[in-house]
DNA sequence: CCTCCACAGGAAGCGCAGGAGT
DNA sequence: ACTCCTGCGCTTCCTGTGGAGG
C-alpha cells in the first residue's frame, strides 16, 4: 500500500528541475527593472568604501516590489568587494517584524557583530556601548539594513541613538537603510527621525503586468524544465499580480502552486488553469501566513472585526456618507471582542490596550482606520478590513483549532 | 452655551521573567 | 540562594477632542 504510493511518487515525472528557485525566498542573480534602483544604492553606498559614511537612505514601496531583494543585492555585493578590497565595510540585515524594539534591534546588532556573545539580559546602555565599541575598535563602516522598519515602536529612539553613536565614534561609523511598505508611514514620524532617516529616499514603482511575465519567464527557466510552462500561464498569473498592487511575491507564489497543481494531475504543462486554482491556495495561504505570526489578543481582535463585518447587514444601507460605508466603530468591536473572548474562556484586556492592537492590526496592514470626522459620533474611528472577512476567519479557526 | 458621551492617546506604575552581581 | 535591575505586556488613571442634545 505505502509502497504503491512512494513507487507511484517516485515514477511521476517532476515539471520542477529545481523548485527553490521558484520560491519565493529565492534571490535571483539577475534582478530585472531594478537597474536604476541598484545603481542608486550601489553608489551611495560606494562612499562607504572611502570609510565615509553614506547617507541614510529610506525606501519605500509595496510589497513585492523587489525592496529587500533588491538591498540584499547590492549589500552583498558590497561586503564581497570590500573584502577583496580590504575595506572595512559590513553590512547587517534586520527584519523589524521579529525585531521590534530598540532594544531588540540593538541586541541583534551585537548578536551579529559578536556571534560568540550572549547579551540577552543585560541592559540597553551595556548593548549600546558594546556596539559603538565594536565600530571604534574595527574601524568599520556599518551599514545597518532595517526591514520593515515602521514595526518598530520606539522608532524615534532607536534612530536618534544609531545617528549620535555617528558623533560618538572616533573610528567607523554607522549609515541606516531603512524599509517600509507603508506609505503613510513617513508622515507619522517625528520631524528630527524624518530629516535623520531620509536623507536620501527612494520609491520603487510596483511592477507592471509586462514587467512581471518577464521575471515570470526568468524564474520559470530557472525553475522548470523547458517547455513545460505556457504562454497562457505566465500571462495568467502576471495579470493576477498586477492586480493585487505588482506583487512579484504572489505572482512567484502562483506559479510555484500552479507547477504543484499540475504534477498533482500528472499533466505535462502548466497551463492558465492551474493558475486559477492556484489563485484562491495562494490567496489563503498568505493571509494565513500574516495571521499565524500574531499573538493571541490581536487574532481574537482580529476576529471580532471579521466577524462583524460579515454580519454587518442593512446598517450601510442608511448611511448616506459613503466614507462610513460598511465601517466599524471601535466601541462596538470591543464589545463583540470581549463577548467573544469570554466564550472562549479567555481573558480580554482593557480598553485602553485594545487602542494599541488596534494600531498594530492597522500597521500590519489587515485593517484601515480614519478619524470619523463630521456627523458620526465625535472624536472615533472608523475601522475597515483590508481582506475578505471569511477568508481570515477561516484562517483564525484553524489558528485556535 | 454647557454638559455628556464615546473615544484617542499620554503618563505612571505593576507584576513577571530572565539575567547579573554577590 | 538571594537581591537588584531591566524590558515587556498590560492596567489604571487622566486629559483632550469633537459631535449630540438639551
Amino acid at each position: 500500500m505505502i509502497e504503491s504510493i512512494f513507487e507511484r511518487e517516485l515514477r511521476k515525472e517532476s515539471l520542477f528541475t529545481d523548485k527553490n528557485k521558484i520560491s519565493p525566498h529565492y534571490a535571483p542573480e539577475e534582478l530585472p527593472f531594478r537597474e536604476k534602483e541598484i545603481n542608486e544604492i550601489s553608489s551611495l553606498l560606494a562612499q562607504a568604501l572611502k570609510n565615509k559614511k553614506t547617507d541614510n537612505l529610506f525606501i519605500y514601496g509595496k510589497t513585492g516590489s523587489g525592496k529587500t531583494v533588491t538591498v540584499k543585492h547590492v549589500t552583498n555585493k558590497l561586503v564581497s568587494f570590500a573584502e577583496e578590497k580590504n575595506a572595512l565595510v559590513e553590512s547587517i540585515y534586520i527584519n523589524c517584524r521579529t525585531h521590534n524594539s530598540k532594544y531588540r534591534v540593538m541586541l541583534k546588532l551585537n548578536q551579529e557583530l559578536y556571534p560568540n556573545e550572549n547579551f540577552l539580559g543585560y541592559s540597553y546602555a551595556f548593548v549600546y556601548e558594546s556596539l559603538l565599541e565594536y565600530c571604534n575598535k574595527t574601524a568599520k563602516q556599518l551599514v545597518v539594513v532595517l526591514d520593515e522598519v515602521d514595526l518598530v515602536k520606539d522608532l524615534d529612539d532607536l534612530i536618534y541613538a544609531l545617528c549620535r553613536s555617528n558623533d560618538e565614534l572616533k573610528n567607523g561609523g554607522m549609515s541606516i537603510i531603512g524599509i517600509s511598505n507603508n506609505v503613510f508611514f513617513k508622515e507619522r514620524l517625528d520631524p528630527r527621525t524624518k530629516s535623520s532617516l531620509c536623507e536620501k529616499e527612494m520609491v520603487f514603482r510596483p511592477y507592471n503586468a509586462r514587467e512581471l511575465k518577464e521575471i515570470l519567464k526568468q524564474r520559470s527557466k530557472l525553475a522548470f524544465k523547458e517547455n513545460t510552462v505556457q504562454e497562457s500561464a505566465l500571462n495568467c498569473a502576471a495579470a493576477i499580480a498586477a492586480q493585487e498592487s505588482g506583487d512579484a511575491r504572489t505572482a512567484v507564489m502562483l506559479l510555484q502552486r500552479a507547477g504543484e497543481i499540475a504534477e498533482e494531475k500528472n499533466l505535462r504543462k502548466v497551463g492558465f488553469d492551474e493558475v486559477e486554482q492556484a489563485k484562491k491556495k495562494v490567496e489563503e495561504e498568505i493571509i494565513y501566513s500574516l495571521i499565524n505570526s500574531l499573538p493571541e489578543q490581536q487574532k481574537l481582535v482580529l476576529q471580532a472585526i471579521a466577524w462583524l463585518s460579515s454580519q454587518k447587514k442593512g446598517v450601510q444601507s442608511f448611511s448616506v456618507n459613503p466614507k462610513t460605508a460598511n465601517a466599524l466603530f471601535s466601541g462596538e468591536i470591543y464589545d463583540t471582542y470581549c463577548l467573544q473572548a469570554k466564550e472562549l474562556g479567555v481573558s480580554s484586556v482593557s480598553a485602553r490596550w485594545f487602542q494599541e492592537i488596534i494600531n498594530e492590526l492597522e500597521m500590519y496592514g489587515f485593517i484601515t482606520t480614519m478619524q470619523s470626522g463630521k456627523g458620526f459620533r465625535g472624536n472615533t474611528r472608523l475601522i475597515r478590513l483590508g481582506h475578505d472577512a471569511n477568508s481570515i476567519l477561516r484562517a483564525i479557526k484553524k489558528e485556535l483549532n
